[in-house]
DNA sequence: GAATGAAATTGA
DNA sequence: CAATTTCATTCA
C-alpha cells in the first residue's frame, strides 16, 4: 500500500493519511507539498512520511490530487525543527508548517530557482564625489557606504527608478545579475577589520575554536565592540564556504547595521528578511538561502525557519529583546529555536547583548553556555554617571522634576543633545472631570482611553477605539475637564515652551507612523548642536546618537512594583539600554532616574554596580521565589464575551489532585480584565522542570481537544511566556 | 478553519 | 410550516 501522512492547516493536533497514486509513487518524499481534498475543500498539505499501512480504515482513505513539488520545500532538519516547535509550544503541526513557509509557496507557487539583480558603483562611480541632483548624490553616497546591494532593496529604501536609471546611463553605477554559488568560488574579500582589544580577541578565539555545537553568550557593555567580534568570527565561516544566519530585533535592522556587514565583506551576498518585504522578495531570499546563493542572511524573528545549504553559524544579536518572542499563533522564541537549530546542525550559536535575559545568564553561569565578557569600552565611549532624582515632595511639570531642568539647560548650553524617555505616548493617559468623578474610560476595555491633544482624540491603546474628547463632562455637564497623567505629547509641549530655541524631536509610534518619518527624524538628529529628544522605547533600541550627553528617564517606578516578576529585569534592561545612548562621544554621559523609591535595593544595585551585578543579584531573588529560570512556566489564557464561560472553562482544567512537580495558580483575571468587550482570564502552570511541564501540558491538550467548554471560548497556551498580560 | 446538517428560532 | 439563524460535528 502507498500511503502518506499529511499535515494540513487545521487547528487540530492530528495528521491525515492519504493514498498515493502509482504514477507519483516514486517521486513523492517527506517535505513535499500535495494538493488534497479535505472536508469538501481543496487544501495544500505537507507530506510528513511514507508508510505502508494506516490506523485509519483503508477504504475511507482518499487519494492525493496532485504532487506540487519535485524537491521538498522542507528539508528534513527544518521539518524536525518545526515538529519540535509544534510540540514545545503546543500548536498544531499543520499550522506550524504553513507559518514557516513563504506565503507564495503556501499558495502553491513553484519554488523555482531565480537570480537577484544587484546595483553597484562602476570604477568611475567610485572616483566620483559629487553629483548634481540631491537624489543622485544620496544614491551615490549610499552605494559608497553599502557596496553592491540588491536592486529591490535600493527601491525599498526610497531610491526611485529614474534616479537609478540616470546613474546607470552616466556609467556611475551598473546592474548585474548574480547566479548560484558564485560567491564561494571567489576568494573572500575582507575590508578593514579593526584591531581587537584583549577581551575581544579572547572571545573571537573561543568562538573560532568551537567544534560543532556550542553556545556562547557575549556579555558586552555598550560600546565594547560586539559587532566586531561577530564580523571576525563570520570571516572564518565564510572563508570555509559556509552560510551564516544573523537574527536581530525588529527595530535593529537599520541600513547602518546592514552596511557594516556589506562593507566588511564586499564580494559576499548578504540578504535581508524582515516584515517590510513583500511576498516575492521573501520567496527570493528564501530560495537564495536554500540554494546556497546567499552567504549571510540578516533577519528578524521568523528568519529562524529559513532553509540553508551549509549553515555554519547562528548569531542572535540583542538576545534579551522581547521581539524574538512571537505573541500570537505559534508563540515561539526565536532565540530558543536558534539553540535547537544550532544543536541540530552541530554548529556554534553566538548570543550577544549588554543586558542578557536572566534565563540566558543562568545558563551561562551554570556552564551550559560559555560566557564571554567584554567590559572594556572603546575609547569613544565612557562610563555613565547615574543619579537618582528623589521625586518625594518635589515639584514637577509635565512629569519632569524641577531639579532636572537646570541640568537639562546645562547640557543644552554645551551644545549637547538631551534625551527624555517616557514609555507612554499621547498627551495624558486619562481625562478627568474636576466636578464629578467622570473618567475617560474605554467602553469596551477595563482601562481608560488616552487623550491625544495633537490629533484631538481619545484613543484606547488596547482596542484602538477612537472618539473625540468631550467639551463638557458627559455625566455632569461641567466644562472643567482636565488631562491626568503624563504622556510624550505633554512632555514635548512643555519642553517646547521652556526651551523655545532648541530644536526638538518626539519619536514614538504616533510620530513615526508614516513611512520614512523615522529615517528623517534620525537624520535631523545627526545634525550637530543642542537638541531635545523625547520618546518611548523606540528611542532605547538600536539607534546610535553620538551627541547625547544627558538621558532623563521620567517614570522608573512603574517597573519597580509590578505583578510581573520580570518587570524589574525589563526595567534594568531598559535603563541600561537607554543609558547606552549617552556618553558615546568621549565624555561620560549623565543619566537621571526619577523615582519615589530612591532606596530600592535593585535600583541601587543597578546604578552603583551596573547591569551585570544587578542581573546576578536578581537571579538569587528568582531562586528564592522559584520563578523562571528556577522553574518552568506556561500560561493558559482564555477570553470570551461571557465571563462565566471563561471561568468555567478554566476551572474545569484544575484537577482535584495535581501531579507532583506541578503547581497551578488561578484562574486569575488578566491584568487588563476586559479588552474590546472580551473578558480575559488565565491559569498559570508552574513546573519544577521542563519534562514535568510538558508531560502535564500533553495531558491537558488531550483534555482540551475533547472539552465542550473549549468551543465556547478563545483560548491558547503560552509556553515560556515573557509578557504576563 | 470551513463546510455540513441538525436543531432552534422566527414570522406569517 | 417554511425560511432563516445558530450550533455542533467532522475532516483521512
Amino acid at each position: 500500500m502507498n500511503i502518506v501522512e499529511v499535515a494540513i492547516k487545521v487547528p487540530l493536533n492530528r495528521t491525515f493519511d492519504y493514498l498515493v497514486p502509482d504514477e507519483v509513487k516514486n517521486r513523492i518524499a517527506p517535505g513535499m507539498r500535495v494538493e488534497v481534498n479535505f472536508a469538501n475543500q481543496k487544501k495544500i498539505g505537507i507530506v510528513l512520511a511514507q508508510k505502508d499501512h494506516s490506523e485509519f480504515a483503508i477504504d475511507k482513505l482518499k487519494p492525493i490530487n496532485n504532487l506540487l513539488d519535485t524537491t521538498p520545500v522542507f528539508q528534513p532538519q527544518i521539518l524536525n525543527l518545526l515538529k519540535f516547535a509544534s510540540q514545545y509550544y503546543c500548536f498544531p503541526l499543520g499550522e506550524t508548517l504553513q507559518l514557516a513557509l513563504p506565503s507564495l509557496l503556501r499558495k502553491g507557487q513553484s519554488p523555482d530557482k531565480t537570480s537577484v539583480t544587484y546595483l553597484d558603483l562602476t570604477p568611475e562611480g567610485l572616483n566620483t564625489d559629487s553629483l548634481r541632483g540631491t537624489k543622485q548624490q544620496a544614491l551615490l553616497n549610499h552605494l559608497k557606504e553599502s557596496g553592491k546591494t540588491p536592486l529591490t532593496e535600493m527601491k525599498a529604501l526610497g531610491f526611485a527608478s529614474p534616479t537609478i536609471k540616470s546613474l546607470l546611463t552616466a556609467n556611475i553605477a551598473h546592474e548585474f545579475i548574480e547566479y548560484d554559488n558564485q560567491w564561494q568560488q571567489h576568494p573572500l574579500e575582507i575590508n578593514n577589520p579593526l584591531t581587537l582589544n584583549s577581551e575581544q580577541a579572547v572571545a573571537c578565539a573561543a568562538i573560532k575554536q568551537a567544534q560543532g555545537y556550542q553556545t556562547f553568550l557575549i556579555e558586552g557593555v555598550t560600546g565594547s565592540g560586539k559587532t566586531e567580534v561577530y564580523l571576525q568570527v563570520l570571516a572564518d565561516i565564510l572563508a570555509a564556504g559556509k552560510q551564516a544566519l544573523v537574527l536581530v530585533p525588529e527595530i535593529g535592522l537599520t541600513p547602518q547595521t546592514v552596511n557594516r556587514f556589506r562593507r566588511r565583506f564586499p564580494n559576499t551576498p548578504i540578504m535581508l528578511w524582515h516584515s517590510a518585504l513583500n511576498d516575492s522578495e521573501r520567496l527570493q531570499t528564501w530560495r537564495y538561502c536554500e540554494q546556497g546563493s546567499c552567504a549571510i542572511v540578516i533577519g528578524t524573528r521568523s528568519v529562524i525557519f529559513t532553509p540553508f545549504q551549509h549553515l555554519g553559524m547562528i548569531i542572535v544579536d540583542e538576545e534579551h529583546d522581547s521581539s524574538f518572542k512571537q505573541q500570537d499563533s505559534l508563540r515561539y522564541h526565536a532565540r530558543d529555536l536558534a539553540a535547537f537549530r544550532a544543536h541540530q546542525a552541530n554548529i556554534p550559536l553566538v548570543l550577544g547583548t549588554a543586558t542578557p535575559a536572566l534565563e540566558t545568564l543562568h545558563k551561562a553561569l551554570t556552564k551550559k553556555y560559555q560566557l564571554l565578557s567584554l567590559n572594556q569600552r572603546a575609547q569613544t565611549s565612557t562610563d555613565n554617571h547615574y543619579q537618582l532624582i528623589d521625586m518625594r515632595g518635589q515639584k514637577e511639570q509635565a512629569g519632569i522634576a524641577n531639579s532636572c531642568l537646570p541640568v537639562i539647560e546645562q547640557h543644552l548650553a554645551k551644545q549637547k543633545q538631551v534625551m527624555i524617555f517616557l514609555n507612554r505616548r499621547g498627551f495624558s493617559p486619562t481625562l478627568i472631570c474636576h466636578e464629578c468623578s467622570w473618567v475617560s474610560n474605554c467602553n469596551r476595555c477595563s482601562t481608560s482611553a488616552t487623550y491625544h491633544k495633537n490629533s484631538r482624540a481619545l484613543i484606547c491603546h488596547h482596542c484602538g477605539e477612537h472618539a473625540s474628547p468631550p467639551m463638557q463632562c458627559p455625566d455632569c455637564g461641567s466644562t472643567q475637564i482636565f488631562p491626568a497623567g503624563k504622556g510624550t505629547e505633554q512632555v514635548e509641549e512643555f519642553l517646547a515652551q521652556t526651551f523655545p530655541d532648541i530644536p526638538l524631536n518626539r519619536i514614538d509610534r504616533d510620530t513615526t507612523r508614516k513611512k520614512g518619518s523615522l529615517e528623517s527624524a534620525l537624520n535631523d538628529i545627526n545634525t550637530p548642536g543642542a537638541r531635545l529628544l523625547i520618546g518611548t522605547q523606540m528611542l532605547a533600541k538600536g539607534h546610535h546618537f553620538p551627541d547625547v550627553s544627558l538621558v532623563v528617564i521620567l517614570d522608573v517606578d512603574s517597573g519597580l512594583y509590578s505583578y510581573d516578576f520580570r518587570a524589574t529585569e525589563h526595567l534594568a534592561q531598559l535603563i541600561t539600554q537607554v543609558s547606552g545612548r549617552a556618553g558615546r562621544s568621549g565624555e561620560p554621559g549623565t543619566v537621571l532616574l526619577q523615582t519615589h523609591f530612591p532606596d530600592h535595593p535593585l535600583l541601587q544595585d543597578l546604578i552603583n554596580n551596573g547591569y551585570q551585578d544587578f542581573a546576578r543579584f536578581a537571579l538569587t531573588e528568582r531562586e528564592i521565589t522559584t520563578f523562571p529560570p528556577y522553574s518552568q512556566l506556561a500560561l493558559i489564557r482564555a477570553q470570551a464575551h461571557n465571563s462565566q464561560h471563561v471561568l468555567a472553562f478554566l476551572h474545569d482544567l484544575v484537577p482535584e489532585q495535581l501531579p507532583p512537580g506541578i503547581e497551578l495558580l488561578g484562574p486569575l483575571p488578566a491584568p487588563l480584565e476586559k479588552i474590546a468587550g472580551q473578558y480575559r482570564y488565565q491559569l498559570h502552570i508552574q513546573a519544577t522542570n521542563r519534562a514535568t511541564l510538558h508531560n502535564y501540558l500533553q495531558q491537558l491538550s488531550a483534555y482540551l481537544n475533547k472539552s465542550k467548554l473549549a468551543a465556547k471560548v478563545r483560548w491558547h497556551i503560552d509556553v515560556d511566556p515573557i509578557d504576563l498580560n
